[in-house]
DNA sequence: TCTGGGGTCCTTAATCTA
DNA sequence: TCTGTAGATTAAGGACCC
């Protein structure tokens, strides 16, 4: 899909209010305007992985162990979630974003971004646009969903984020900077607890503090790639490119067992199932992998990941299970009752390598040849041309 | 408090190779 | 042949996201 450079860009992002609580709420009148909570069992280990907007109201969030959840709200419905149920109105609701633009990335279960430039001719100015998606997705599914609209990705999901529930809020270019300015930093991406608390230490608590902080500084607490990566984001520049069709870069699967276990023979029958599911998964979409990763996780959280590059790509469940299992045995790995256990593959045959990932990937590549013309410059520049053999194929064989 | 499951991406270190 | 250098590849772990 070509775009006119001069055009302006617009992307939606599209993100479904405390989804899976959502869907159980439509599906369930009787649990409507009550606190639902989807997740583990409360008395099991687990988490919540979605509170509905009334559990919210008890300070119940995603990621919480649902034994405070219910500390919070012993009565609250507490429900296991049915994936099946939750991707097949995700891809309802994909369908329904396709009627809008056939430019959509799902970017998860819950959420979309859409390239809806150039759409104004069609539908009218973004808030038109917005207002339409949400129509078409409520009427379609039963289910609200908050859109942000802006000139990239990021303005577009930090516009999601700040009119949720139920909401739509567009940011033109001119407001970015006023939109970005008084907003804490947590809001960026990438910034999880322990960035935060660097961020903490060096008293950055919003986005125009973040802009003024000296950048010399920041490079040495974050490191370079980070530090520009935040203070990009604290100009509101990223990527507007919207991605249909994005290809998976791996399949896993894992459990955590209700208590640690030390039995290897149940060890094994675990793992033969994970293997089994990975390899179902992988033979469904037409993917082999080359690449075996054993994840453990021990008493105490310790957890630890083993990988092995396989000289062929595969994805028999046996295959599998065995590569796995030879990583569990391996010797480094410390001999302690396993609270997790998990398999996956990754690796791809004809992985990233195809003419359409190429031409998509020439920028990047460009900007590479840049920086190799710099360093040969450089070189130069030191030890003259004789030393350089450019362009010459290597000598193969001993030297 | 006590931490699921399924992912992506990044950093770092070790090793291999030219 | 020896040695230092440096890029590529592989592996492990961690941060982060939903």
């Amino acid at each position: 899909m070509k775009h006119d450079p001069d055009q302006q860009r617009w992307v939606a992002h599209v993100d479904l209010d405390a989804f899976f609580a959502s869907c159980e709420q439509r599906d369930h009148p009787e649990y409507r305007n009550l606190p639902v909570v989807v997740g583990a069992q409360p008395g099991n280990r687990g988490v919540v992985a979605a509170a509905s907007y009334e559990a919210r109201a008890f300070g119940i969030r995603s990621a919480m162990p649902i034994s405070e959840a219910y500390r919070r709200c012993p009565d609250a419905v507490y429900l296991r979630p049915d994936m099946q149920k939750y991707r097949g109105a995700s891809r309802k609701i994909l369908e329904i974003l396709a009627t809008v633009t056939p430019i959509v990335e799902a970017a998860s279960i819950d959420e979309a971004y859409l390239d809806v430039s150039g759409l104004e001719k069609l539908m009218g100015a973004p808030l038109a646009i917005g207002r339409e998606i949400r129509r078409r997705v409520l009427a379609g599914t039963g289910l609200t969903a908050s859109v942000g609209i802006g000139p990239n990705r990021l303005i577009a999901k930090l516009g999601s984020e700040a009119c949720k529930p139920d909401g739509l809020r567009i940011v033109s270019p001119a407001e970015v900077a006023g939109f970005l300015a008084p907003m804490p930093v947590s809001n960026l991406r990438g910034l999880g607890r322990r960035t935060q608390t660097i961020f903490d230490a060096l008293r950055i608590r919003t986005v125009a503090q973040l802009r003024d902080f000296p950048v010399a500084e920041l490079q040495q607490r974050l490191g370079k790639r980070a530090a520009a990566s935040f203070l990009r984001q604290a100009d509101g520049i990223a990527s507007s490119e919207v991605v249909p069709d994005r290809q998976r870069k791996s399949i896993s699967k894992e459990v955590t067992f209700a208590s640690d276990v030390t039995d290897h023979d149940a060890l094994r029958d675990r793992l033969r199932e994970l293997a089994e599911g990975v390899a179902r998964i992988a033979r469904a979409e037409g993917l082999a992998g080359k690449v075996v990763t054993l994840k453990i996780r021990y008493t105490g959280f310790e957890t630890h990941t083993r990988q092995r590059k396989l000289a062929a790509a595969t994805n028999d469940e046996r295959r599998l299970l065995k590569v796995a299992w030879q990583l569990f045995q391996r010797s480094d790995l410390p001999r302690k009752p396993v609270r997790l256990i998990g398999v996956g593959i990754s690796g791809w045959r004809n992985n990233d390598t195809s003419q359409r990932d190429l031409f998509e990937r020439g920028g990047e590549i460009r900007q590479q040849d840049q920086k190799l013309l710099e360093t040969i410059d450089d070189v130069t520049k030191k030890f003259g041309r004789g030393k350089l053999r450019l362009g010459m194929p290597r000598r193969s064989g001993p030297r």
